[in-house]
DNA sequence: TAAGTTGCCTAAAAGCATTAGGCAAACGTA
DNA sequence: TACGTTTGCCTAATGCTTTTAGGCAACTTA
């Protein structure tokens, strides 16, 4: 018999795919039944609703992206960790900005509990362990990390930076530079 | 004659106000005609269609959010100013969700162009000047302030730090502090 | 080969966006 | 005060979309 499963991965994928080419926005049933060939009413034996394929998509993204980081910051620490990790983040939105948009789609409590943004979270603090800041403040360093690559990425591919100078690779190296030199200098609460 | 334009505006508050109470995202024709008691075709003679209907409503945000910050940093100076813009940005996402998410909405270039977006990198520019940094740099600064002020209240508002120690609160504080001790300390160009 | 599963199908209901054409009331003007 | 214009709504209709239900042929496995 042929796994249930294995087709709903082949559908999501291919779900992932059309987000990248269309946006992640524009991935509905029928539209990716379209790209599948098949009728929409098809769809339904392989994915719940269109809120179920757009968190699935996600959810592969999340994956993929994990994946990505995590080969990146292997063997590197300080700087280069910080640096590689990042890079990869904005690499990825750019090769795949169906997918990256997916990742950042809300999922409800559970899902995302269970997903790979905790891997995520993890990496980061292996990052920081290089910097060695107290626990409290490495959350926060946490936070902030997260925010800059999620806010500087999103800024950036809805054009934000693009007409003019510096570069957007400019501010993206400045920034990298001076956020490793916070956090070798963060100061102290208040 | 009643003004044309005038009717049009009320529509728009409408849907930001819809906005706030169902998602950025659930704002439709359909639903907002349910809102003000009128049939979905009927609004055609306010709005060109749906993506126009939300194009305004970011615009109104857009602008409310400018005027908000501009008020905020009237008479305030470095680190005062900087807490003051940012925590404008902050309650105003929380205060009202849908206007804030309406804010980020992907307008195209020339009616970006044309929006309140451009006050908004005054604004900052004109924070960052009570920390003397070189031109270049400044440009940087701008970048990453709006992507750590966009990126942490969006990953705030997708509850992304809702059950851990410790307090977003705190996270805020401390990650503004850090970021005013690096515009005083901002690296050297690599 | 028999039984069960899978992956697709058609049919149909309900809802949405959008266009076209119409009508009554409000308005500024002569 | 009567007139033409504008406004703000309406109904009707088209062609999408999502989703559920039921069916059928092919393939898998025992």
């Amino acid at each position: 018999m042929a796994r249930a499963g294995l087709a709903a991965e082949r559908v999501v994928r291919a779900g992932a795919e059309l987000a990248d080419e269309i946006g992640f926005e524009q991935v509905t049933p029928s539209e990716l039944a379209r790209k599948l060939g098949i009728k929409t009413a098809s769809l339904y034996s392989h994915v719940k609703n269109a809120h179920d394929l757009k968190t699935r998509i996600a959810l592969l993204a999340l994956e993929e992206l994990a994946d990505q980081a995590s080969a990146a910051i292997a063997g590197r620490a300080g700087r280069d960790a910080l640096r590689a990790f990042a890079d990869t983040y904005r690499d990825y939105a750019f090769q795949h900005p169906g997918r990256f948009a997916a990742a950042r789609f809300r999922l409800d409590a559970d899902t995302a509990a269970a997903s790979a943004g905790m891997r995520h979270s993890r990496m980061m603090r292996a990052i920081l362990r290089g910097y060695e800041l107290p626990e409290l403040q490495e959350t926060h360093a946490v936070r902030l990390l997260g925010s800059v690559f999620n806010g500087y990425v999103e800024l950036e591919m809805a054009g934000g930076f693009s007409h003019s100078a510096p570069s957007s690779d400019q501010s993206w190296t400045e920034i990298l530079d001076a956020l490793d030199s916070l956090l070798r200098n963060w100061p102290a609460p208040s």
